[in-house]
RNA sequence: GCCGAUGUGGCUCAGGGGUAGAGCAGCUGAUUCGUAAUCAGCAGGUCGUCGGUUCGAAUCCGACCAUCGGCUCCA
């Protein structure tokens, strides 16, 4: 008998060599039939894994995030015996599970189109109701070279050959196909029923775009058809709140033809950017941040000084003025160099904060700019920081938590990165680990959880990433903070110390927007284009019931603009009913019907935004205290 | 930049070798109507661009450009 510990606690005995799947029907029906895997001493194993030695074991059932995982494995695995069998002579790549399904690289004579989705999906559901097994074989290295050898299929060789020598090399057979796989796998083809094949996609092998492109197949896949359902719903109502769409919808930017990555605002766009960047000024003024404003052009010596035209050049655009070459800046940073060059400074100075909204030109690759998330030119909420070694620690957390302050205001949730050295990069290793370090600490000091992305540091130093979440669940960085020993190296700044001698200062960029654009492709959809009244292009929208209400209304719209509340009057000749749905789609946050009855006792009938029937009556006092209220308070209050 | 798809009036889309159509928006007129679309009329497109095939191309072919979904890269 083996002593099995389960997950709440409690203890079983079983027989040697009861199998997973045996030990959860010993639990419950319920268990057994939800099974996928199980865990053994925290080791993910089939549920044909029999128990051989006291352990702690778990179930994993398909409802969980694991069991879904495996699912999704299990399902990539099925997809590749399905284009097998459809498309002899395609070779295949990797097939993982990933957020809400899988892919499978392949490698293939075979142009794939949108309509071979459906047949691949027509033969998956045919192999799935074979019922087929999935059986795991452990192997030797030689031998599983050899069986993939034989088959062609070189990628898998490669993988193979790539493994750790003391990997456990195993490979999982489901009717006629075989896949090199560590497992665990789901014991059989028929859970598999809830999927859909969503797209194409060209991807490198292993990520680089040295190797040869192959051609990716995403699918999704849930442990219900209700789940496959919600999800495509939802997927649906995403795309609904795209910045793209709602930009386009509100009016507030657009993209040309003329200018493709570079954005144009409309006089709406212009209200959201220019409310970000004075609650931003505002901030910083309280924080002790100086404001400057550099050139978008400087010469190229100075770029070959900063690094940037060894490191950064085929991002650049150049240009040449009186037969000297300059270049349009990527990055704010030499300018604030010679800001800080310009005086002579003290250690009282310091830690000296300067900031610019710094209007940036990037050469971004064509197929990657996305609406205003990547476009080729953008403003940075920039700052540089010059302070004493002494001070890092507490100027980053002091970043850390100004980042924390405003995306808190706008309801973001985010997560942390810490980049490290990337190959392409100056400056000495110890300086890097220095460097890496104060960040480490700083973030362990805030008690902030970070995944780290090694090699994704800027090329002058390591940096903290804070990414936020578009409408379909894909992450953009905005935020960053980068420590830099380079930058002050490159151009000799100094300060005077307490000793009388010049020192070295050390030097942070940071950017708590990130871009301005970016925030606000991301604010849009976040507030899936219903902004809040603080922010909203227009706040209210009179709508007069008819033309001997028009005097009214503009009286009423005069006090408001007085107030500096964004007013307008609609004073089309139409029915009440097509001025609210209008207001309504254009997601204003208060509409203000107003009639007889307002007029003669100085009232508005209030209709908030997405509020149904309302048209809650208040005096034209009431009203104004309420938007006032709402616009400080930064979030909708009714 | 790479892979695949797409490109028809301001927007959403139909059509598809014989010379372009709808709805919404716009304009004009009528309607003065109290909480999500009043009615009628008018105007608007060298069908992304450039080439080719053809008696004839928006439609077929090619190149380029842009957009979309990915890959790579990044705020």
């Amino acid at each position: 008998m083996v002593k099995v510990t389960l997950k709440d606690g409690s203890i079983r005995e079983v027989e040697q060599g009861t199998t997973l799947a045996d030990l959860a029907a010993s639990i419950s029906r319920g268990l057994a039939k939800a099974a996928v895997a199980g865990k053994i001493n925290g080791e993910a194993r089939d549920l044909s894994t029999p128990l051989e030695k006291d352990a702690e074991v778990e179930i994993i059932t398909i409802d969980s995030e694991e069991g879904l995982e495996i699912l999704r494995h299990s399902t990539s695995h099925l997809m590749a015996e399905a284009i097998q069998k459809l498309y002899p002579g395609t070779i295949l790549g990797i097939g993982p599970a990933i957020e809400n399904g899988f892919y499978y690289d392949v490698d293939s004579e075979h142009v794939f189109t949108p309509e071979d989705l459906e047949k691949i999906e027509a033969e998956m559901r045919r192999l799935a109701k074979e019922n087929n097994t999935y059986q795991r074989r452990e192997i030797s290295r030689d031998e599983a070279i050899e069986f993939f050898a034989e088959r062609g299929e070189k990628y898998k060789v490669e993988i193979i050959e790539d493994l750790p020598e003391d990997a456990v090399i195993s490979m999982y057979t489901q009717g006629e196909f075989t896949d090199l796989c560590a497992g665990p796998h789901i014991p059989s083809t028929k859970t598999i029923k809830a999927f859909k094949l969503m797209n194409l996609a060209g991807a490198y092998w292993r990520g680089s775009e040295k190797n040869k492109m192959l051609q990716r197949i995403y699918g999704t896949v849930w442990a219900k058809k209700a789940d496959l359902d919600d999800y495509l719903f939802k997927l649906e109502e995403a795309k609904r709140r795209d910045h793209r769409k709602l930009g386009l919808e509100l009016d507030l930017f657009s993209l040309h033809d003329e200018g493709p990555g570079f954005p144009f605002f409309h006089p709406k766009g212009m209200i959201l950017r220019n409310e970000l960047e004075d609650f931003w000024r505002k901030e910083h003024r309280k924080r002790g941040y100086h404001e400057i404003k550099t050139p978008i052009i400087l010469s190229r010596t100075l770029w070959e000084n900063s690094g940037h035209w060894d490191h950064y050049k085929d991002n650049m655009y150049t240009t040449k003025i009186d037969d000297e070459d300059f270049a349009v800046k990527p990055m704010n940073c030499p300018g604030g160099m010679i800001m800080y060059k310009q005086q002579l400074r003290s250690y009282r100075d310091l830690p000296l904060r300067i900031g610019e909204l710094g209007l940036v030109h990037r050469h971004e690759l064509s197929g990657a700019l996305h609406g205003l998330l990547r476009v080729r030119n953008f403003t940075q909420d920039d700052a540089h920081i010059f302070m004493l070694p002494s001070q890092i620690k507490e100027e980053v957390i002091g970043v850390i938590e100004l980042v924390d302050h405003f995306y808190k205001i706008f309801g973001f949730e985010y997560h942390v990165e810490l980049s490290t050295r990337p190959e392409d990069s100056m400056g000495s290793d110890e300086t890097w680990e220095m460097a890496t370090n104060a960040l480490k600490e700083a973030l362990e000091a805030k008690g902030l959880e970070y995944k780290i992305n090694p090699g994704d540091g800027a090329f002058y130093g390591p940096k903290i990433d804070f990414h936020l979440k578009d409408c379909l669940g894909r992450t953009w960085q905005c935020g960053t903070i980068q420590l830099d020993f380079q930058m002050p190296e490159k151009f000799d700044l100094t300060y005077i110390g307490e000793d009388g001698q010049k020192h070295r200062p050390v030097m942070v960029h940071r950017v708590v927007y990130g871009s301005i654009e970016r925030y606000i492709a991301l604010l849009t959809e976040h507030y899936a284009g219903a902004f809040p009244t603080r922010l909203a292009p227009v706040q209210v929208r009179i709508l007069p019931i008819s033309d001997r209400h028009e005097e009214y209304a503009q009286a009423l719209r005069e006090r408001l603009n007085e107030l500096d509340i964004r007013a307008e009057v609609d004073d089309r000749r139409e029915k009440i009913s097509y001025k609210i749905r209008e207001a309504q789609t254009l997601k204003i946050p208060f509409a203000l019907v107003v009639g007889d009855q307002e007029a003669e006792t100085n009232s508005v009938a209030v209709r908030r935004y997405g509020q149904g029937n309302a048209g809650e009556k208040l005096s034209v006092d009431e009203f104004i205290a309420l938007v006032k209220e709402e616009i400080a308070s930064k979030k909708r209050l009714v």
